[in-house]
DNA sequence: CTGAAAGCGCTTACAG
DNA sequence: CTGAAAGCGCTTACAG
């Protein structure tokens, strides 16, 4: 099984050598493309492992027009990077590895249309992840001119018959609502992403805000949304635009990684205490950042790495044939983690 | 240039028809391994163009035994995941993008030797990224045995005759140090990784506190070294047994993502301001990170992401031979970027 | 400067 | 249940 340097790679032949058989009976035993007796495929498994057998992947996908390979499509200039995109394509990663499949990593732009097409013309991957969706994505249409299969990780604005896996952001806004509101909240914000982003047509700050607002509706309580830079000064001034928008607001819930610091150190410099004062709520925020914050902070979100392996696991049906016909959609529940940074409604003053 | 659905792609055959040439003779003009006549040229270029023609990777792979994609090792339970990681990653796929070839992610565990071993065995790579280097590193002996060639970032032990890029950990421990001592500070801490890192041979944390306590021998101030679980109370524990070491500790210098954030809190509720009455300087935390505590941190470190590119354009040399023999070793100096978070150190009460 | 031909290591109809 | 043979689309000695 171990070979040292200098000793030639065994191929299919030498195998079939060792077994006694023909190399088509090696190749038949491997893809099970055809019965094999007991005997036989007893035979040829010893000699693979006696030899260290790996099967060619470039001869085998010259054949087979199979690569075992699959791409994650994530163009990173997008929204910065961030834990949460990580631990989608690591999910994925890990999933694809024990399927058998290779993940490649794509990071070229959403505009790079060329080099998407002639990926997808090279044959070199099975199929493709598609992350950082929009609701009008043209890789969309490159990726069907070029019968690529593609699982999305999100929704464009009308996904009809396409495979994706998304985050029911209706859920997420209503756990969200009614957490704080269970705990007596009567004024809530919503602060999400900046308004470019939004309208760049990131589908997921749309759906979530709509969420929210239904969710304050059903729950009976105010609820002030508002647009914010991504990063600590846009915090800032979200914490500012939302007392004057409602005096009352005694909590909030955040769609922004990066702005929340600032909102936190606003709410703080603003002579409240968070929980007891104010509560602040994350949605999507991966646990690793939410166990940074002072306090640790609320979240409410799917588990992302769950997503990944799901999505990865779509993909790989597909690719396979398993699923054929309907497509497959799939929408994941977020999970209310309570930490340290919310907490009952103060008395009102 | 466009194809739609169900158009045959294009093969080298093809190609060669329209340009009246051989097949050959396309090959030859894209490799460039014999001279073309200018005209011919001009012709096949124009023929590639008029028929969208690209590659198969699998026929180029089988006959060429080179795939233009290398890998990527990133065993992801390591550390978990931080940003900082994500960026030489993406730093060196764009790289490899911009080069021509593909960047597969491994994301399986260093210790899933037999699977390496298959990847390397696959023939599916030119050369492989290892990332999360340890000073006995198991993995370096597998990928010697199958004669792969790879590049470290980080270094093991020994690192002889190997590749690598790597932090230069002396530098940025002297210009963390030297940036507080002319701050005034007399009394330093340095917090770095937890005992079990360290002693699972990180060789980096180790580099890095010798470098730390030369620096501070160097510059005539007073350092302590403490280890630190990678957490927020983790942080908190340090924060005390710091000031129990030496009370008049003013600045302390982190190397511990997770922990910082509880280090600053304990600070703060020890009734010191920072960067006031306190400062903190954190060593290789990515800019997104450092924007995000409050206040916004003081950070020494290379940049991730040019790291990522030199490792991936060393690794590309040595595949296209153009890097022979010597072996080539790279330490990049670190960035002192002043934030909010250090400050002149307080008088002496 | 260019062509014809062999062959890389598999898979898969075709045949028995 | 098994084998012999063709062929996937390139690259690269060999020949001119």
């Amino acid at each position: 099984m171990s070979r040292s340097a200098g000793d030639k790679v065994p191929t299919m032949v030498d195998v079939a050598r060792r077994a006694g058989v023909s190399p088509s009976t090696v190749s038949y035993a491997m893809t099970g493309s055809r019965p094999i007796s007991e005997a036989t495929r007893q035979r040829i498994q010893q000699a693979m492992v006696d030899l260290g057998y790996r099967p060619n992947v470039f001869a085998r996908g010259l054949k087979s027009k199979r690569s075992h390979i699959i791409a994650v499509l994530f163009p990173k200039n997008e929204r910065g990077m961030n834990l949460g995109s990580m631990e989608y394509i690591f999910g994925a990663s890990d999933h694809a590895q024990d399927r058998g499949y290779h993940l490649l990593l794509w990071t070229s732009g959403a505009d790079a249309l060329d080099d998407l097409a002639g990926l997808a013309q090279q044959g070199l991957v099975d199929g493709v992840l598609l992350m950082e969706v929009r609701l009008k994505d043209p890789r969309i249409e490159v990726l069907r001119n070029s019968e690529l299969i593609f699982t999305m990780l999100g929704q464009n604005a009308d996904p009809g018959e396409l495979d994706y896996v998304d985050t029911d952001f209706d859920q997420c806004a209503r756990l969200a609502v009614e957490h704080l509101a269970g705990l007596g909240h009567r004024h809530l914000g919503f602060v999400h992403q900046d308004a470019a982003t939004i309208a760049s047509g990131r589908g997921n700050a749309i759906r979530l805000r709509d969420g929210m607002l239904r969710a304050a509706r059903e729950a009976g309580v105010a609820l002030t949304a508002l647009t914010c830079q991504s990063h600590t000064d846009g915090g800032r001034k979200a914490f500012a635009e939302l007392l004057a928008a409602d005096p009352r607001t005694t909590a909030v819930i955040a769609f922004n990684e990066q702005a929340t610091p600032g909102l936190m150190a606003a709410a703080v410099a603003g002579g409240r205490r968070i929980p007891e004062d104010f509560s602040v709520v994350c949605v999507d925020m991966p646990a690793q950042a939410a166990l940074m914050t002072t306090p640790t902070m609320t979240t409410v979100g799917p588990v992302a790495a769950d997503m990944g392996k799901a999505a990865a696991e779509m993909l790989i049906r597909r690719i396979e044939g398993q699923q054929l016909g309907a497509p497959s959609q799939m929408l994941f529940d977020g999970e209310l983690v309570v930490r340290a940074s919310s907490g009952p409604a103060p008395e009102p003053r």
